[in-house]
DNA sequence: GATTGTGAAACCATTCACAGCC
DNA sequence: GGCTGTGAATGGTTTCACAATC
């Protein structure tokens, strides 16, 4: 039945649906057109209960007996994800982990097109990143607004993030993914995602002292606001 | 009291240990010397009465009406999050990414010094990458071994994944952190954290799209296994 | 007066177990 | 027979609220 599905997806599940809609469009590349819930749940490492109930929420969209369709679930879990259209991005910042965002190709053919590299060294300002051309920072108002950019990418030193993050906001972006060591702040209504790459290795570090089966998900600044 | 503290922290608090670490590290690069929950919860974005029970998982370090001593806290958390001692770290694949790791500085600040950055590919081999030389990939098993490395980081594109994580296995390592797009496989016995850097703009498109405060932390494949 | 530490209450998430359906 | 969908049971986490302490 679910009819417009009541908009009540739990949090938890939310945080997981990036990970279904990784293992199902490997599904897909490999030919797999059906799947049941314990094959997700292996995949995932998780238990299936779990999967059934998050994709319950979703609407009832598998055949009992049978499992599930593959890429109909993809579509329903892009489409709750918002990625059922594109969301262009902007990098700030032409360093190594700039490049290597663009490089892993991962953001493009998951619906966040890069639709801009700028920085601030007029050195690197013209040269060419793959297909991108390197674009100077105050280039940003432009970019943002003609290419209606709701994401933008800090990908700079430490002590250049907050200026680069007051940068993207007056350019008009919205949403905030801080590759940054240091976290920015932010006003009301902005969300930020602080990344923390060396954080994992702090839960694998405990993981090999306590040599337990202690492996939670990690932590994230969730300094975001209402509208 | 808190003698011996009671092995039972919370597996949520564990993983938000690495952020108090980060906050309280940069009070400390300030010059600050003590520091209340309220701070803390201000600037992590949490509740302070989230903060005050996750530290008192420690033990009782702060004091009624003060605070607590910031380097104290640091010592504890290290302590706990096994960052007491170093973690020698081997990278595998010195493209963008892997240079991207090892020029951020976050790993070495934090007790992960990277010992070793082997590729495979021949031309790279030799060439220095900060003060780092690249090694050949066959270099790992005598790297691992004679720098008693416990964590492999993959940085190599997803094809290569497998055979780079079954390498690092059959080397030594018992943990491994992955940044190649596919997930890998590993024995009983290994851990893996899988990083999906899309995963978190799937995310903040979806905050973007709903305009609400659902910004929950992100999901890991918790693939790990007790000894 | 300020702030911690912590039971108890409220809330949320996971797992169980089985009815319902193919 | 096999697998989903889901209410009910369980278990874990967050928040409240206040006594204890400086």
């Amino acid at each position: 039945m679910a009819e417009r599905s009541r908009r009540k997806i739990a949090e938890a599940t939310i945080s997981r649906l990036p990970m279904y809609l990784r293992i199902l469009l490997e599904l897909t590349e490999s030919g797999v057109v059906g799947v049941s819930s314990e094959k997700i749940a292996e995949m995932g490492g998780i238990n299936a209960a779990k999967v059934r109930k998050d994709l319950s929420y979703l609407g009832s969209y598998g055949t009992r007996g049978v499992g599930y369709e593959v890429s109909f679930l993809i579509f329903q879990i892009q489409r709750e994800l918002g990625v059922d259209h594109e969301w262009p991005v902007v990098i700030v910042g032409a360093g190594n982990l700039g490049q290597a965002l663009i490089g892993s190709g991962g953001f493009g053919r998951r619906s966040y097109p890069i639709v801009g590299l700028v920085d601030i060294d007029e050195a690197k300002v013209g040269s060419l990143i793959g297909s991108l051309r390197v674009g100077h920072i105050d280039e940003l108002p432009n970019l943002i607004a003609s290419q209606q950019v709701a994401i933008g990418v800090v990908a700079v030193p430490g002590a250049a993030a907050q200026m680069v993050a007051d940068r993207l906001i007056s350019a008009g972006v919205t949403s905030i993914l801080n590759f940054a060591p240091i976290p920015v702040n932010v006003p009301t209504g902005i969300s930020v995602r602080q990344v923390d790459l060396a954080c994992e290795l702090q839960i694998l570090s405990f993981h090999e002292q306590h040599k337990k089966k202690v492996v939670p998900w990690p932590q994230v600044l969730p300094k975001s606001v209402s509208a």
